[in-house]
DNA sequence: CTCAACATACCAACCGGTCGGTATGTCGTC
DNA sequence: GACGACATACCGACCGGTTGGTATGTTGAG
């Protein structure tokens, strides 16, 4: 990784070690030697390494917000079939390594949920993401007449699937883990949704 | 923690500063100062830190094995309810600190998935967990007459579902989260053993 | 006497973080 | 357009403390 200025770059190399290592067991050094710059432009652009941890999180905000907003997921003119679409899409992304898939602030706030200021920041990665799901799914709700449904903790429930899916990943499933548990959440929202008046809760 | 003997003390010490810090942030003196013993008495029982994370994620099976396998959710007639009774169990066991009520082999798994003796110990945690889950979903399968229904598949989406929603307490959402996460699966199961036929697959 | 179960003392490597210094702008002023 | 003041971006040596791990000793039970 030796594009672009030294600030991106070591947070390009941090996100990629952090996604396969973990942040404690990512040591300062080996994100400057990933990043090919020093300890010196490390500690000149963040001033430790939690505010780095913080920075990255941040910065995976932003990058996957624009990635979903761009996404064609969002093109159906029913909202159920958006929300299915949405789906699709992650699974799509499911490819590659582990960490090529799996979530950067899953895994971050796991092991630091002790910092506060790294666990707000994938606190707010997480529901920022899930938040954009949320209108999508109330939509739903109204056009089937599901009355028992929170649009918000559905959107939430996604993500924890989601987070859950690359555990089991880890764990050894692999990408089969997430894709099989992407299946159980389709079905879940199909059910929910095709059951006016049925909905269990 | 000071009772048992050495090995035992150990094992509990490195569980309980696991599940708060991470494993890779806990270090072996750590371990030994919270267990009371010395780095004589860690390395006499264990040859690295790597065979103590192994040994914690064995040990987490065995002791868990063991609660879930005497609880009382085991007596409903029928095995829809037995499922569901699982789920309320897990729910009872949300309680106290985070680290009280997290899974140590999921925290560990997600950071240490890079070894492969920490890896195989905590996916056969995880994977043997699910699987005392598999009969009575079979067994629900059968009697609701729910075809298209993969029991093992099932049985490791309650363990996706959990783990998921670990993190998104740690995100900020605490043991709330857990429960709506709870909720949803509930439902999701409620949904597909009351539709025979209307699986949504 | 033996052997497991520890304790003590120690080590080289590595950790996050600091610090003095440098190269390259940028900007206001005369 | 020349000049001083200041900012930004970065370098790499260095620091005290901590790391996982080792070598050697002690102790008590069988």
């Amino acid at each position: 990784m030796t594009t672009g200025d030294g600030r991106s770059r070591l947070l390009a190399a941090a996100t990629r070690l952090i996604r396969t290592q973990g942040f404690a067991a990512t040591s300062v050094e080996a994100i400057c030697r990933e990043a090919g710059v020093t300890k010196g432009a490390f500690f000149h652009h963040f001033p430790s390494k939690e505010a780095l941890g913080v920075a990255a999180a941040d910065a995976w905000s932003e990058v996957t917000g624009r990635l979903f907003a761009e996404a064609s997921y969002h093109r159906p003119a029913d909202p159920l079939d958006r929300v299915l679409a949405y789906i699709e899409f992650r699974r799509a992304l499911v490819a590659g390594e582990i960490a090529d898939y799996t979530c950067l602030v899953g895994t971050l706030v796991q092991e630091a949920y002790g910092s506060d200021p790294i666990r707000a920041a994938c606190g707010a990665s997480i529901l920022g993401h899930a938040g954009t799901l949320e209108a999508d799914m109330a939509a739903a709700a109204e056009a089937r007449g599901v009355a028992d449904v929170d649009p918000a903790s559905l959107a939430r429930h996604t993500q924890a699937v989601l987070q859950g899916a690359f555990i089991l990943a880890k764990a050894g499933g692999g990408a089969a883990a997430v894709e099989e548990a992407l299946d159980h959440l389709k079905r879940y929202l199909r059910l929910l949704f095709a059951n006016p008046g049925a909905s269990g809760a």
